[in-house]
DNA sequence: CGTCTTCCTTGATCCGGATCAAATGAAAGG
DNA sequence: CCTTTCATTTGATCCGGATCAAGGAAGACG
């Protein structure tokens, strides 16, 4: 659930403004003032589990430093992404107790979370937090259903051209959909979390890297960072029509 | 996006209960007397389509009979389907202007519609609409990621059953986990369709579907007319675990 | 009636990605 | 330094589903 570029500037709240802007780029003092008090903080260390799938979830928040990921699993052990949180990005479900996921650190993790019951009373009286979540929940909507597409119909060296382009775009300021020239970044996951990711295996992730290598659409220099040195020329590999493709 | 059962009767409102269940479950009477000048009714032909992807999409509404299905489209031709709207269920996306996929009848359909700004602004003073329709796209995001459990892990004799049980489910009563026994329902879909929903093409769905009737799974007297002697044995073909898998 | 057309089924073959297996490299700890 | 561990790469082989191709069944319509 991903951040859009908030319509107002945020507020200056103290030392979490990524929170508020998560969930409350619209509201007024006065609101901005209950959240704060409501706030708290949980850290999780990387590969700590933050909720499993069917227990009870009483907290909702965001992301202030790290990267979570939501994780679906079959019986026999297959696993599937289906969501992927960086910071700024909102999780839980309001009116839900019930997770219907994992929840995972994949790196060090910091939260800003508000206990569900509370976060909820104050949804129903302040119609610009109902609004702005419906918004966020459409983003992620959108965003599933695009990765439905790539999960159904692309080929494997598409899968991953499209999901680099996401975190080139995240890398070159929030949502900017055609960054320019030369980008690095860290891979914040490993070949099989990104494997999860894609509906693939990590051999064949770590294959499809190196063919992209050896065709000079990236760089390797240590296996977690990467450079690619024409955005243009990935987003061609991604199956996506020029225009952008991931957009809204 | 499906309706949950709504927690307050429905008040009879005219010919177009369904829409009002579907956006305004807990309204009371001035909100469904607002709603009731506001709406209109539009019909469709089978094949026929509602929204292209990237035009504007002026309106909001529900379903009142047939199916309806979102799609996505890459350049090359390569299609995946990414909703089917069955009657009750809600289409369209508040404070979006811009259709992110395809939206066509594929049986013959009528929608109960709003136009967009007028239900915006009508969200924005009454808080019971804006978290209804938060609700409901929860609900569509918990289908999306389970769908893309299935597009990434799933085999198609597993796909085929899932997208059987959904059908079964939605026959026997709105979301009842597990009907009992014999069920037969009539397919909406094509094989081709069906394939654009699983991520396979028309001629693995015919094959699985085949497998299946020879396994003694299932029974297809007319092609399109389908017989499950015993939804637990279909049941047993999706992967998931056996208390409903697809639960929200 | 015969001929389209559309939808579906079935067969033969191919290929992309999964699976099985081994080796490399880097970091951590004794 | 050596050993262990974990992430990654690479090779060899296999198989599920795609692709290519043909044929059948049921309307629709002359």
């Amino acid at each position: 659930m991903s951040l859009h570029a908030p319509k107002l500037a945020p507020r200056d709240c103290g030392d979490c403004q990524i929170r508020h802007r998560a969930v409350c780029a619209r509201c007024d003092g006065d609101e901005l003032a209950r959240l704060e008090e409501m706030k708290y903080y949980r850290s999780f260390q990387a590969g700590q589990n933050i909720v499993w799938s069917a227990d009870r979830m009483d907290f909702v928040g965001s992301v202030v430093s790290g990267i979570a990921t939501l994780t679906q699993t079959m019986e026999d052990g297959r696993r599937q992404m289906v969501g992927m949180l960086l910071p700024s990005d909102f999780v839980g479900r309001p009116g839900r107790a019930i997770a219907p996921y994992d929840v995972t650190a994949v790196t060090d993790l910091v939260m800003c979370c508000f206990r569900r019951k509370p976060f909820e009373e104050m949804m129903a009286t302040t119609p610009h937090v109902a609004q702005r979540l419906l918004e966020m929940t459409l983003d992620e909507l959108d965003a599933a259903r695009e990765w439905m597409l790539l999960l159904g119909r692309k080929t494997a060296r598409e899968k991953i051209a499209s999901f680099l382009t996401i975190l080139a775009r995240r890398e070159t300021g929030l949502k900017a959909k055609t960054p320019k020239g030369q980008i690095s970044f860290d891979l914040p996951l490993t070949r099989e979390e990104m494997a999860d990711y894609l509906g693939l295996t990590l051999e064949t992730v770590s294959r499809q890297m190196s063919a992209l290598k050896r065709d000079g659409v990236l760089e390797l220099e240590e296996k977690r960072r990467i450079t690619v040195p024409n955005y243009d020329r990935l987003a061609e590999e991604t199956g996506d029509d020029a225009d952008g493709g991931m957009l809204a």
